[in-house]
DNA sequence: AAATCGTGGAT
DNA sequence: TATCCAAGATT
């Protein structure tokens, strides 16, 4: 198909997406920033954490400035925290190595902590329209279904296959509304489940469709079963607040405010909260259990609710905190921890116990 | 190359 | 309910 590119142009220009909150601009740091918060995450999620972020860090500078905890804090429910870590990093490296100015190439884009060759691509297409394929999963899709790839895209040879097809089909001019259009084309209407083929400008020449093989391409993951994993943690309350954990940079929630979680060969609560933290408690009351579920693993959760009378000399490691029940709103936490703490400002829950405020 | 890393919506 | 996976990057 010789005229991919300008068809696919024609079509966003008159079908696709132009209102989009980081659409209509060519600041660097804004388009940035939305495309790192859309990895792998949908455009009505993060459509408020963007005007959120981008209203406390208006620019570059503002969030390299940043204590790194307060851009947790702002990514909080997102997921996916690496991101806002390598974002707040490579802020730093724009301020510090580049004198606040953004890189102005793909390639020197791509070397920023947490920006790959796709991404790199879509700021340097969208911010000087720098002639760059991207390879995002609606491009994936659209490829593999009208040219008719078939293979997992996210296997190397597979990936390499559609880069090299995604780089041949580059247009001369007008690259950023051409990019703009894959992504749109794909997230509307060239979709996973049900795609519109009625309404495509490729509808006489996918070879999916030609072939009947639309809901078979791209080829599926695949499967795995997905393991289970049981944890308890604690919620320690003491003067309507909850102590609170900063988890390690690495690994599941990194750099978040978290629930204590007891050792699997811990069966006395009360004792451990006492020699880990120091802490005296009434007994432990098992509050409703939940079930949290990651891309690579089921979390089964159970909160105790430790109520502390009195502490005799908190094993502050530096990574502990009171958070005030009320002030958790505004703080960097995990989902079902956020959903846990919401819990406990509801009412009825310390009908039988001591209240979780004052005292 | 294959695992890891969140969350919520769609089917 | 179970499954899939979205504007991917990193190790």
């Amino acid at each position: 198909m010789s005229d991919f590119s300008i068809r696919l142009i024609e079509w966003q220009r008159k079908h696709g997406r132009h209102d989009l909150p980081w659409q209509g601009g060519h600041d660097p740091y804004r388009i940035w920033l939305s495309e790192i918060m859309l990895q792998q995450t949908r455009v009505e999620t993060v459509i408020p954490y963007y005007e959120r972020f981008l209203a406390r860090f208006p620019d570059v500078a503002a969030l390299a400035a940043a204590p790194v905890e307060d851009v947790m804090a702002l990514w909080s429910g997102l997921g996916y925290y690496a991101r806002a870590r390598n974002l707040h990093r490579a802020a730093r490296v724009v301020m510090d190595a580049h004198g606040g100015a953004f890189p102005r190439s793909a390639a020197a884009i791509a070397g920023l902590p947490g920006i790959g060759r796709s991404t790199a691509a879509a700021i340097a297409a969208f911010a000087w329209g720098e002639r760059a394929a991207i390879l995002d999963g609606n491009v994936k899709r659209v490829l593999c279904r009208v040219f008719g790839i078939e293979g997992f895209p996210g296997d190397k040879a597979v990936e390499t296959r559609l880069w090299a097809l995604a780089e041949s089909l580059l247009p001369e001019r007008g690259i950023g509304r051409y990019i703009q259009a894959q992504m749109d084309l794909g997230a509307t209407l060239c979709t996973r489940a049900r795609p519109a083929c009625a309404r495509c400008p490729f509808h006489d020449d996918c070879v999916a469709r030609r072939d009947g093989r639309v809901a078979a391409l791209p080829t599926a993951r695949p499967k795995k079963v997905v393991p289970r994993r049981g944890a308890r943690c604690a919620v320690i309350l003491h003067q309507g607040a909850v102590l609170l954990e900063r988890r390690p940079p690495a690994g599941i929630w990194g750099g978040l405010l978290a629930l204590p979680e007891l050792p699997a060969e811990v069966d006395d609560a009360q004792a451990w909260s006492a020699q880990r933290f120091g802490l005296a408690t009434a007994a432990p009351r098992p509050l409703a259990p939940l079930t949290h579920a990651f891309t690579h693993f089921v979390l089964e959760l159970q909160p105790l609710l430790l109520h502390a009378s009195a502490i005799q000399g908190l094993a502050d490691d530096g990574a502990l905190c009171w958070l005030p029940l009320g002030a958790h709103a505004e703080a960097a936490l995990p989902a079902p921890v956020r959903r846990i703490l919401d819990g406990l400002a509801a009412p009825g829950l310390f009908d039988e116990g001591a209240p979780a405020r004052g005292a």
